[in-house]
DNA sequence: GTTTTGTTGGTCAAGAAAGGTCAGATCCCA
DNA sequence: TGGGATCTGACCTTTCTTGACCAACAAAAC
């Protein structure tokens, strides 16, 4: 392996530290340090530029770029552009292959996601759901139609599974539908 | 094997790179890129304009059209036009020799949400799963967004179950997440 | 009516071209 | 100084592209 020259692309972007001999401390911003900090802000940098349909990269290209290995960009991928965080990402081997970020709308305040995340966890009862359901109604993030759907369907995919297993799975379609509804486009097409 | 000027087609209607300089990445839209999607795409662009009846093509013609070797076009048809996505394509050989595709509209007398109970089932696979929700873009039934969304949340709910279960909660958040796009409020299908 | 020849499309396997996974090494901060 | 966050590299899977060879059909030749 040749001894690389890492950071390359991070020579513009990093934090500076002040010269030699004036100070031992860091004085310049740039908290943000580690590479997958900077391919992270540059990634979201591609996004802001990109329209609705999101972001197409080559793994291999922003690989070479921030000199490091392929697989570095799907840490990059998995830590930071989650659907949890409000983006998705899909891709495709072999030739041709692509990997596409999309990042969501939020149509409701940043955060609403996240919190749906942390309210349902692994596993939710009916009623803990039936709470849920409730507050995001009073909160507007939910029309009463929509509660209604979720409910039965909640109710009519659970109710043959032994106990053990309708909690993780209630706690899945919850979620799922949930974050559908705040991320679709609302209307088909 | 002289060098080939590929994607002849393609001129027009392949995606743009950002100017120079500013990214080397894809931003604006239209990303898919292999020759097989854009054969794949020229193929539904015919099929939109044939009627009921479907579209016959000649294999050479295509192939040439496209600059590819002949077998590419099955290629294309093999994974993209066959039953399981609803087409059905059928053909003949010698002197006159034809291939002809037909578009089969998802369809159940009781609707579209029938279908989609039966089409899934108790389990279903991931690429199933992909199969069903391109048929239901083909046709219309659902947005982009949603289906990337979608998509996206079945890999997640169930990248970390067993094979078995997987089968099974697939299926639920399926069906679920399809049902409430079509009975929720979001759209009035 | 056969046989031959030319015209199409079909199959399959090899190789190329991506991206994915995962365990272990490293780094870094409380 | 221990644990979580990062990084790396070896190895794997998927998807696409090509070309050699095969099979079916039609029209011409006999």
């Amino acid at each position: 392996m040749n001894p690389r020259r890492r950071f390359c692309y991070n020579k513009a972007g990093r934090s500076k530290k002040v010269k030699d001999g004036q100070s031992r401390f860091q004085v310049e911003v740039a908290f943000i340090s580690s590479l997958s900090d900077h391919i992270e802000r540059y990634i979201k940098a591609l996004l802001d530029q990109a329209g609705q349909g999101g972001l197409e990269i080559r793994r291999t290209e922003l690989a070479e770029l921030f000199e490091c290995v392929p697989s570095q960009i799907n840490y990059v991928l998995k830590t930071r552009f989650n659907s949890e965080r409000g983006y998705i990402v899909e891709s495709r081997r072999g030739g041709g292959g692509y990997i596409r970020i999309v990042r969501l709308e939020p149509r409701h305040p940043q955060g609403i996601c996240s919190w749906i995340y942390q309210a349902i966890g692994d596993s939710i009862g009916m009623d803990e759901a039936e709470a849920l359901l409730v507050r995001l109604l009073d909160h507007d993030y939910l029309s009463r139609q929509d509660a209604l759907v979720i409910r039965s369907l909640l109710a009519e995919e659970t109710e043959q599974l032994k106990p053990a297993y309708a909690g993780r799975v209630r706690a899945s379609l919850l979620r799922s539908m949930l974050i559908l509804l705040l991320h679709g486009s609302g209307n088909g097409r």
